[in-house]
DNA sequence: TTCATGGTTCGACGCTAATCGAACCATTGC
DNA sequence: GCAATGGTTCGATTAGCGTCGAACCATGAA
């Protein structure tokens, strides 16, 4: 037998508790240490790195080392996808019983995903930005139209200042608490970067939510032409 | 610890290779019975049972009782859409030894997904909509423009015709092997259908392959005004 | 009714893998 | 050089689960 892409060897790899709590924690794109990641699943050291080294052999996570501390994080935005496909089937599995989350309205609102902006915040940028002609999709692959840069540049997004890498520019991310899409890729990445660096919006230690100031809130409406 | 969504639990499901290769097997959003899904994936009837209860239980799948027969079938479009992320992950890992996948370049020219068209045809066909204005996005939700019906309505996929269900009319669906999207929603479900009807391609049994015929290839071309 | 067919339940076997204690290796700082 | 810290490797234990044979239940046809 053995069909074509082994999908259940990965998805057994996400399947064991300890080893999806560490992935999770590391959706939000950050680089964690061994330790870091144990304690976040509620292991010991041993155990984690026995899961870590199975995760690195098939390429869900890679490891960066410095010095004696090892650095985890995930193998690729793909696997970043992933995660997030398998969130929104298990938030509507358990939502009927549950129905809306138990907690974290805060993590709907806005919440980082892998590295760019993801929640209702990240849906309305992406909303707007594709109304108002901004990003573009030609023949299928989504782009930055001429006028679009000149709107990105407003905030400090340039076309030069972009890592010359095989990454997409742009790209969408289905959004599971949304069920939307939202902006991914390199200007994705790239605009979260100008959010923080003006202010806007700073992280929670610990968790994925984005929590972003009464002013910062108001200055992407603004910058995104959005009412309210 | 139980993190929100349990996502482990969901992955744990998948990542058996028994019920994965059943899953991809429904993929195509077929009904299959029990003892089809058995010999699909290799095992006794005793051992695709258990398998399917616990799939039954994780809501990953759904049974309709008609006489002796159980029939099975995918949960829901978000089921189908974390297959084929995790299609993607999958494929992008062995991807990097196997290259460009070894057999099967009819699957990437067409194939179903769930209850819709993918593959390159797919993607060709979400293009041209998109760029003739026949979808149209607005406030992030994809939907069918006025000029649009009457496009669609040169196939047969009429307003009226559309099962009044909670699914969306709309709605773009991730394609492993273009890294594009495709369409699927009730119009990408209808169109498949019109395409069958109009006798343009037929399924090959046993696989997720959509076989087109020269003529009907070229009938959809034109339909969609695409070169070639 | 009786038989055949499709599915499920029960019980037992065997194997994998998750877990942790302890020892071992590497890097940093004194 | 010596301790301390962060990670990995090794070994042993344990539990869970995938697997199938056999029995059981339901439906449909003769």
């Amino acid at each position: 037998m053995k069909d074509g892409p082994d999908i259940s060897r990965i998805a057994a790899l996400i399947g064991d508790p300890a080893r999806s709590n560490m992935l999770l924690a590391m959706l939000d794109g950050r680089a964690l240490t061994a330790g870091e990641l144990a304690s976040q699943a509620g292991i010991t050291k041993q155990t984690a790195s026995s899961h870590l080294a199975r995760l690195l052999d098939g390429a869900l996570v890679a490891r960066e080392v410095q010095g004696r501390h090892h650095y985890y994080r995930l193998g690729g935005a793909d696997v970043a996808q992933a995660l997030e496909a398998l969130l929104g089937v298990s938030e509507g599995r358990t939502g009927t019983r549950t129905r809306t989350g138990p907690r974290d309205p805060a993590l709907r609102k806005a919440r980082i995903c892998y590295d760019h902006l993801a929640g209702e915040l990240g849906v309305l940028s992406y909303d707007r930005l594709m109304e108002d002609g901004v990003l573009v999709r030609r023949s299928g692959v989504l782009g930055v139209s001429k006028a679009g840069w000149a709107r990105l540049g407003e905030i400090g997004v340039t076309e030069d200042g972009l890592a010359r890498s095989r990454r997409p520019v742009c790209k969408d991310c289905l959004d599971w608490s949304m069920r939307r899409h939202h902006l991914a890729g390199q200007v994705g990445a790239a605009l979260l970067v100008r959010m923080f660096e003006r202010k806007w919006a700073k992280r929670v230690a610990g968790t994925r939510v984005i929590q972003f100031t009464p002013s910062g809130e108001a200055a992407l409406r603004t910058w995104l032409r959005a009412p309210t």
